[in-house]
DNA sequence: ACCTGAACACCGTTCAAGT
DNA sequence: ACCTGAACACCGTTCAAGT
C-alpha cells in the first residue's frame, strides 16, 4: 500500500477506534505504515491536522444524516439526528477530544452538525440563534459521551438510563417552543 | 517553603493560570519547586490526582456559591450559579479539561457543581432528572468555555454575544417549566 | 519520612541527506 | 517528489540509594 494521506488518516481512525486517542501517536502511527515517523509530515502537516481529518471520517457518513420529510416535527427531526450523533460516537473511545479539536480548528466541516444547524434554523430560529442551539446541543452530546466513556473505563456498570437523551429532550423543548 | 501537598497543588495552579496545561507538565512544576521530579510522587500519587486537586482548588471558593433567597425564582438562582461558573473558568486556560479530570475520576467533591444539582432538585425535579440537568448544564458550560478559549487561541475576536447566555436560558427553561 | 539521581519507555516536530 | 536517519526538546512514572 503506497503511503498517500488517505492511508495516513485511515490508519489514524483504526488505530483510534480500536485502541484510542492514548495510543494514536505519530510514532504508533508511523510503526503501523512501516514508515520512518518523518514520512508522516510529508503527507499531513502536523497532528491537529490529522485529528480534524480523522474527526471528517467518522462524521461525514451518510449513516449520519436525516431526512426531515421522515420526521413529523422539526423537532423530530433534531431529535433523532443528536441521538445518531450520540449513539455513533459512544462506542469510538475518546471521539468527543476529536470532535473538539475539529471544530476548534474549523478547518473541515462536519456535516451532521451543521444539518444540526439547519434544522434548528428551519424549526423557526433566527440564524444567530440556530448557531447556539447547535452549540448547545453539540455541548451535550459530546459532554454526555464523554462522561460514559468514563465511567466505562472506571468499572462503574453504566446503565441505560444514562440521561442523555432526558437532557436532550429537555434542551430541544427549551430550543423550539 | 517546604514541600508539601499544599504547595504542590498551589504551584500547579499558578501555572496553569499563568502559562495553560500544555505547560502544566511534573517536570515543570519540579522546577518551579527547586525540587527532582520524582519528590512530587511522594506528595500526590499522579497527575491526575493532581488536576482532580487543582479542579477542587480553582471551584471550591465562595465566590462561586449563590444563595437562593436572593433571586425571586429557583431558575434564576440556577441561571446565576450557571453563569458565575462560566465566568469562573473562562479566564483560567484550558480549565474545562482539568474539570473533566476531577468530575470522571469523582475523587473530589465540586461544590459549585452539587450546589447545580441540589437547585433543580429544589425547583421540583427528581433526584434522577437533577442528575441528568446539572449534567445538561455542566456540558454547557464547560462545552462553552472550551469553544470560547479555542476562539482566543485562534485570534478571531470574540464577540461580546457569545451564545452561551442564550442557551443557558433555553436549557434552564427547557428544564424548570 | 522525604528527596536525589538516574533510568525506562515514551512524545511531536524538523531537516539534512539520500533515492 | 517522497522517504530515511537522526537529532532536539520534551513527556509521566518508578525506584534504588542516600539523608
Amino acid at each position: 500500500m503506497a503511503l498517500t494521506q488517505l492511508a495516513v488518516v485511515s490508519t489514524a481512525v483504526d488505530i483510534l477506534q480500536q485502541f484510542g486517542l492514548a495510543d494514536l501517536s505519530m510514532r504508533r502511527l508511523a510503526k503501523e505504515l512501516d514508515v520512518q515517523v518523518g514520512a508522516l509530515y510529508w503527507h499531513v502537516k502536523n497532528k491537529q491536522e490529522l485529528l480534524a481529518q480523522v474527526a471528517a471520517k467518522l462524521l461525514n457518513t451518510p449513516q449520519l444524516s436525516v431526512n426531515a420529510d421522515d420526521f413529523s416535527t422539526p423537532a423530530d427531526t433534531i431529535l433523532q439526528l443528536s441521538r445518531r450523533l450520540y449513539l455513533a460516537l459512544l462506542p469510538i473511545q475518546d471521539s468527543p477530544e476529536v470532535i473538539e479539536v475539529a471544530t476548534a480548528m474549523q478547518a473541515t466541516e462536519l456535516s451532521p452538525v451543521l444539518q444540526l444547524r439547519e434544522l434548528l434554523e428551519a424549526s423557526g430560529l433566527s440564524a444567530e440563534n440556530a448557531r447556539h442551539g447547535q452549540q448547545l446541543l453539540l455541548n451535550h452530546i459530546l459532554g454526555s459521551v464523554a462522561f460514559r466513556q468514563n465511567l466505562v473505563q472506571l468499572d462503574v456498570d453504566a446503565p441505560l438510563a444514562d440521561g442523555f437523551d432526558w437532557g436532550l429532550q429537555r434542551a430541544v423543548a427549551g430550543l423550539v417552543s
